[in-house]
This record gives C-alpha cells, structure tokens and sequence, in this order.
DNA sequence: GTGAAAGCGCTAACAT
DNA sequence: ATGTTAGCGCTTTCAC
C-alpha cells in the first residue's frame, strides 16, 4: 500500500460528496455541521481507500506544520537523550512531530540552526541550549513563536522554562555533607553564562551559610567538562588544603575532580568527598561510585513539550515563568565522613 | 524580522517581474533560462527583503519535504547519540532537517512511529531499529521509499546498510585476548534477533577456531541489557570454570560480566578478562578501565545520511548493499594475561 | 526570455 | 446541511 496517493477529491467522489463536505466529516472541529449519516459515509469510504491527509497541503491552508523544533547543544551528551526521548513522547500524544536541530556547542551555529528550523514553519520551539544572555531566544519570542527553554533558562523571564531545582538539589548535596560531618566543603563551580552553572554555585553559597558552613571556596571551571574539572580541584585543593569535600556542578566535572583528588594523595570517599550533578547513566560504576543529584529529565522533557502544546493551542492562558523540577539524591560512595 | 511574511509575489512585485520569473530567478536549475540580468535584480531584491520560500507551498508543488525520517530504538541509549548527530549534520549541510521518532523497544510501537514519519511525507528514512526479520523496512521499501539501515541490518538486502564491521570488531578483541595468551574464551551473545548479536556471535567462532582458543562457549543473553549480562555470565563461569576470559557483545553485558566474574571470586582483569563492545562514553571510568571494540559511530551517521541523500537524488544508480566501518580497539585495565 | 494560467491537496468564507 | 468558490505560496506547463 502507497502512502498518500488517494486525496480528498477520491474520497468525495466515491462517497458522493463535495470535497468540502468530506473535509468537514473528516475533521472533528467541523464534523458536528455536518449529517451524522453524511459523516458516518464519508468515515467508512476513508477508511476504506485507505486515505491520509497530506500534511503539507493542511498546513498550506492553516499555517500549521504539526511539527515542534528542538535546539539541542550537543547530542552526543548523554543528558539529552532522556529530554528528547520526553518530548518526543509527549508530542507523538496530540499527533505533533519533532524535528531535531543539533548546535555545537564550539562555534556559533545555533544562529543558523534556529533560523533553519523557523524558515520550516515549526508551530513552536524548545530550547535546551539557552546562554543566559541568549538573543536567539528573544528574537524567536519576539516574533511570536511559542517557544520553552529547556535544561538551562536565558534571563527572559518571558519565556517559560522547564528546569531542574538547583538550589533544592544543591542543598541535597550540601545536606548529605554536613550530615556527615564536613564544614570545609569546595564548589567546583560550572560556567557562569549558563544558568545551570551560576544557579549552582548562588545555592551553593547559600546552604554553606545556611548549613553553618566554615569554609566554602569556590572556583569555576570554563565549561562542563572533565579536564576543567580537574584543573579548578587542582587549584582548589592547593589553595585551601584542609578541604574534606568537592561539589562539583555536574558529573564530568566531578570526574575530573576524581583524578584531581587522588592525584593529590587523598582516597576519594575516605580522604575528600566528591559529588557530581546529573548523574548521568554509569556514574554508579566509576570508582568509586559516584554520590549524586539526579534530575528527573525524561519528566522535564514532557513537561516542556506540556508547555509549548498549551502556548500553541492558546498563547494567551499559559502564564510565563519557571517551573523547577525536584531532583533526588543518588548516595554512593564517593561520600562518607571527613578525614579526621 | 519576522520570517515568512515576504512571499515571492512581494519579490516579483518589487523586481517588477511576474512570479513565475522570479521563480526561476530563484531555483538554481531554471535560473540559466533567465536573462542574467533579470536574475541579478530578483536576487537582489529578494536579499534586500528578506525573502524565505515557504517550504510547505514548495513541498505540496515538487512532492518534496526536504525532510528525513529517523526512527531510533531507545534515544536514551548513548549510542545513538553520535549517529543522529552524524546524521544530522550531513543532512544539514544538503538542507535536510531531521524529523525523530523514538520507538519503545518493549512494545512494538515502530509500525505507527514508522507510519507517522510516512504520513509526513519524508524524503528518506534511517533505520535505526532494524530487526533480522523486519516487515517494516521491507514495506517501505516496497513503496519505493528510499530507506537506509544504520548500525543494525535487516535480511532485506535490497535495503543499504551502515554498520559496524563486527568480524573485525571481534577479531581485534581475540587476537589481543590470545596475544595476551588466553586459550579459554567465553563469549556473551547478544540477542541473535538483530544482526549485531548475531554477526559478534559468528565472529566469536570464526575467530576462535582460527585463533586455536580451545574453548569457546557461547551464552546468549535476551537483550543488550547490564542484567541479562549478569546472569548469562554466570552461567557461563559455572559450566565453563576455567575460562580465563569473556568477550561480551556491547558494554552493558559487559558491565553485567564484570559483576559476575567478581562475585565468583575473580579479580577481573587479574583473574579473568572481560571486553565489552560500543565503548559508549565513561567506559574508560568503570573499574576496572574497560577493553572495549570502539565504533566510529558519528562517521556512521554521516555515511548513512550520505547514502539516502544520493538514493533521494537518484534512486537508480546507488546499488544496494552494506557498509562496513572499521572499528578500534580502546585496551585498558580490564584485560591482561590469563591466571596461571 | 517572460507572462498567463493552472494546479499541488486541502480548508474556509460565502452562498444556498 | 451541503455545494461553490477562492486561495494558501509555490512550481510548471504552455503561449507568445
């Protein structure tokens, strides 16, 4: 069976209708105008032939291509796969398709990629790639798109963003530490242009004094990666040598604050504390396994799809703003009580 | 600037052509109809307003999305990410976009992903998801859909097929295993439904027996899963108590293997060596490091994306038939001689 | 070389 | 309740 060749015009002719009165059967908005019996005909011959609507000629007419864009800095991140896997999910619900645009996170494509994805008509966008400066996102808001940030949320608040709690998170982490006795606890902070790395480091600063904190030195790395890790635990270690745990703000720093520390002479877990943030698929079979913060993100991938139906059903009711999704606390054994 | 609004009446107003000439003006194959001239004016006004062409209008005309189907196992999964970002960055550079679809491995929700993709009318699809026995690909196929499997294959060999070269794969592992001077080699199999179980499965043997390894059992586990692994593997040591080594079919089951061989008692690496396959990221942070076959799966995605681009622009002359890319072997701590 | 006109498949305003 | 007509924005015959 062909897809696609049989057309309105087929199914009319064969139910004895006008194409715009099949039209209307077929679609429930208007089904209701027409006969009951008219629609229950035109239903069967449809159904018979096998008709399929052409996407492209609907979306013609009604300035709707059915499809959501989504930005993603980086594919081959691991973090990415369960927010696509939600949006994909949630979308398919109410019959929209998702077309997938990758940026890399080196040069500036996503310039290029979001106009790509605007010039195919996308009834909306998600975001998972927001600086927080990001002009891509308020010009696309600009032009009245519906469009969610994702993950990480630029400063303009009028766009909604589906994000992780990171101050609830942190203060897991930094709960965790104190519990088991550490006061000199080091942030290994992440980039402050992204949301996700100031946010991190702001909680981390409150619950330290909250949490009666002694000493809470802080250095931020370049970007999310193993080898910035390992060189700010580095710097962070000689500059404050009675630390007893590293938070790190997210798994692959935390990674390099592994090689950092044990490098230094300490046994991770025994000597200094190490957590990481995400914990991504494997962190539990690194060595030692890795206590960390995990973010609910197939959750935060349908929700923001959630979002973005609601804004392209009726942009007007959907209020703007934040929505933090709860993390939990994955203990392993990168953490235990201070060395003595 | 909002995009879209421009049409190309608006340009051929402006140029003073009808738009049937700017059309031409426009489309690099009819351009050389139009006096030079002509064309530098279009051209120019077009920049100077910001000219988009719609795609929909375009697509409805020419039969032509300029979109491509991808229909993925599990997104979650690490592998896929490198692929879809191959893939998705070959497309681009053609003007391609990526529509993803996400199949549920449990539920065999490939038919209506694989039926929502068609409905759209894409160009092309990649495969990602394919079985040894799969009606599905066969039935595109059937409808004259240019279609491309990647990473696992079909039997329909009129399909084209991306994919790891899994005899070389396990080749690299077992002369490294025998080098080393193992003689005893267990192999965990994948699932023999998909072509990469299989294939490893036939390599495991062929080699085995060319390598002179005296023993070779084979377990195979029901899916590429950390479980499955687990037990298979155990099964394995227990019949097979002096095997010094295990060859698994991806790193999962090797991640599994790696719990077995401890709990019976052995040091892995030490006292049996273990490789997995794939070599997803943070496998060199397992401990111990893992041996892994690694698959070079971006130039995957690109090569696949390649292959349906030519297929789209010319069905005739690209003959079917699979490729296979040249693995690597990443060797680490989780190898060593066999115990004495 | 360019314009006129038709039409891709569908929906929506208007008429009956 | 249904048919008529127009048109979404573009490409593509067919004339001239």
């Amino acid at each position: 069976m062909v897809i696609g060749r049989i057309t309105l015009k087929d199914v009319a002719r064969e139910a004895g209708v006008h194409t715009s009165t099949a039209s209307r059967a077929l679609n429930p908005q208007t089904q209701s105008v027409v006969n009951p019996e008219t629609v229950a005909r035109v239903l069967e011959v449809a159904q018979r032939l096998g008709y399929r609507p052409h996407p492209l000629a609907r979306g013609l007419r009604t300035n709707q291509t059915m499809t959501v864009g989504m930005v993603i800095p980086d594919v081959e991140n691991p973090l990415f796969g369960p927010i696509i896997a939600g949006v994909e999910h949630r979308l398919g619900t109410d019959g929209y398709s998702l077309l997938i645009a990758n940026t890399d996170p080196r040069d500036d494509s996503s310039l290029t990629v979001i106009d790509a994805l605007a010039e195919r008509r996308v009834d909306g966008m998600i975001i998972a790639s927001a600086s927080r400066v990001d002009e891509h996102i308020r010009r696309l808001h600009d032009q009245g798109l519906p469009v969610v940030q994702v993950n990480r949320m630029s400063n303009e608040v009028e766009v909604p963003a589906i994000v992780g709690d990171d101050h609830a998170g942190i203060g897991l982490v930094m709960e965790h530490l104190v519990e088991l006795g550490h006061r000199r606890i080091g942030h290994v902070a992440g980039p402050g242009t992204f949301s996700t790395g100031l946010g991190r480091r702001e909680a981390f600063l409150e619950w330290a004094g909250k949490l009666g904190v002694h000493e809470a030195p802080i250095e931020e790395a370049e970007s999310f990666r193993m080898m910035p890790g390992y060189r700010v635990t580095r710097r962070l270690i000689e500059r404050n040598p009675d630390l007893t745990a590293i938070v790190a703000a997210n798994d692959l720093l935390a990674l390099g604050a592994y090689q950092a520390v044990s490098e230094a002479g300490f046994t991770i877990g025994q000597g200094i504390s190490v957590t990481g943030y995400n914990d991504v698929p494997f962190m539990q079979f690194v060595q030692p396994p890795m206590t960390a913060v995990r973010v609910p993100y197939r959750k935060m991938g349908v929700e923001a799809a959630s979002v973005l139906l609601e804004m392209i059903a009726d942009s007007e009711t959907v209020r703007p703003g934040a929505v933090w999704l709860t993390p939990t606390l994955s203990v392993r054994e990168s953490t235990a009580r201070p060395r003595s």
